[in-house]
DNA sequence: CGTCCACGTCTAC
DNA sequence: TAGACCTGGACGG
């Protein structure tokens, strides 16, 4: 779940699932999880959460009542609120379940006081998410793009000599230094919103924009368009375009005003996540690996920054946006893609990416099979549903895998570049062999 | 069963 | 500017 809405969902998910519960006892870390351990024990305490950018601050309070901790009261040196700072990494969330239902990958784990006793949980399947006690935001983040926009829009304003305002916009835009809570598919859409050129140097875009943004109320941009419409009519005043900066505070808040969906093809509403989506994974975009290979879906010119001979990465599970059929758009698709990987991919991105060590490391918490393996319903008449669930979307009739398919094309061509991912082997063995490394 | 890809940092050459 | 760090889903053979 991790962009700064997905990171404030789970703020309001933690304070909505919490909100007047008791919790007790040691906070409890996985044996896997190379995170520090939470040195924090209380009869009672409660829990609140706050989001910032792309970091949410649990704290962790104990409750003054002669109910509880009564015996130690005399004990001056009564405990006080730890704050705990998570980063979600790719894949990290909060879960509040019954301690039977505890979820596969639950790295940390808070414990209620009730019988039967239930369990906040951060769960976190890849675990490049990590928690500090103790902690406090990260100081090298900027002010978050939704809940501290004067300070964020001050603060690249400010610095726009900078060298992070050197490289291409797109880049720039996951620099957290600057941008904190935008991530690969809040650029994607935003850029798109403008119809910025992705690799265009970010400077270019960015210098002129005025510093205070005053005239234009951000309120009135969350009103429909229509509306917006009717009103600048009356006024006689043009609405103007919101400009990029203001579009990194008002896209992510649309996303945490979806609600409950946000980046998450696990949930069941993921569709109206999908519906949202503009740009990113969206069948007929285009999309080009940045100078840090991460993919950067757009529509139209990438711009004159764009790395020499990157390649459009095959996406699988493109989103197909038939729906509205403004104009154009639709009868585009794919051929965008072939576009950007026919030109010459020149292999030359090296390869690399050997990995896939299997290691042997079983499956720390339990088997996610037991108990009610059943959940997966399964309902649908199997023989030729094909499990794609994320793609509700209609029209999925003909073309979809057919589509894919299509890539028969130039196959060969990315066939020889995929080839080379020759070289090393994986070395070192899974498990405690590394390790080190603390902090 | 093997390959590729994923919402993000981190830190060594 | 490359990997490293991880698991798992979608696909291809």
């Amino acid at each position: 779940m991790p962009e700064g809405p997905e990171l404030h969902l789970a703020s309001l998910f933690v304070n909505r699932m919490c909100e007047g519960v008791v919790f007790s006892g040691a906070v409890e870390k996985s044996e896997v999880s190379k995170n520090p351990e939470v040195p924090f024990c209380c009869d009672a305490y409660c829990i609140k959460a706050q989001s910032r950018g792309k970091e949410v601050r649990l704290t962790l309070s104990p409750i003054k009542s002669e109910n509880y901790n009564k015996r130690k009261v005399s004990k001056d040196q009564s405990q006080q609120p730890m704050n705990v700072v998570f980063r979600f990494g790719m894949s990290g969330f909060f879960r509040f379940t019954a301690v039977d239902d505890l979820p596969k990958h639950a790295h940390l784990r808070f414990y209620t006081n009730e019988t039967p006793r239930k369990v906040l949980s951060f769960v976190d399947p890849r675990r490049f998410g990590s928690w500090q006690p103790h902690g406090i935001w990260q100081p090298d983040r900027g002010p978050c793009i939704m809940f501290e926009y004067e300070s964020f829009r001050e603060n690249v304003l400010s610095n726009l000599s900078d060298k992070a305002f050197d490289r291409p916009i797109c880049e720039t835009l996951l620099n957290q230094k600057y941008f904190n809570g935008i991530g690969n598919y809040l650029r994607a859409e935003i850029l798109y919103r403008l119809r910025i050129p992705p690799f265009v140097k970010a400077r270019t875009v960015l210098e002129g924009l005025e510093p205070e943004d005053e005239e234009k109320k951000i309120v009135k941009q969350e009103i429909t368009v229509s509306e917006t419409a009717d009103t600048s009519k009356k006024k006689g005043i043009e609405a103007e375009t919101p400009d990029l900066l203001s579009l990194c505070h008002t896209v992510p808040l649309e996303v945490v005003k979806l609600g409950g969906k946000g980046y998450d093809p696990e949930k069941a509403d993921y569709s109206t996540f999908q519906a949202w989506l503009q740009c990113y994974c969206v069948n007929g975009m285009n999309s080009l690996w940045d100078h840090n290979r991460r993919t950067m879906w757009f529509k139209g010119d990438p711009g004159p920054m764009a790395p020499k001979g990157s390649k459009s990465p095959k996406a699988k599970w493109k989103i197909q946006k038939d729906d509205h059929d403004y104009t154009d758009a639709k009868k585009t698709k794919r051929k965008c893609i072939d576009k950007a990987a026919g030109e010459k991919p020149v292999k030359q991105t090296a390869s690399k990416r050997v990995k896939k060590e299997t290691k042997t490391s079983k499956p720390q918490s339990g088997s996610k099979t037991l108990k009610s393996s059943n959940k997966r319903v399964k309902a649908e008449p199997a023989d030729e549903i094909k499990k794609p669930k994320t793609v509700p979307l209609r029209t999925r009739t003909n073309k979809i895998k057919g589509q894919n398919g299509e890539e028969k094309i130039k196959e060969k061509k990315s066939v020889t570049c995929r080839k080379e991912r020759t070289k090393a082997k994986p070395q070192r063995r899974s498990g405690g062999a590394k390790r080190g490394r603390t902090r």
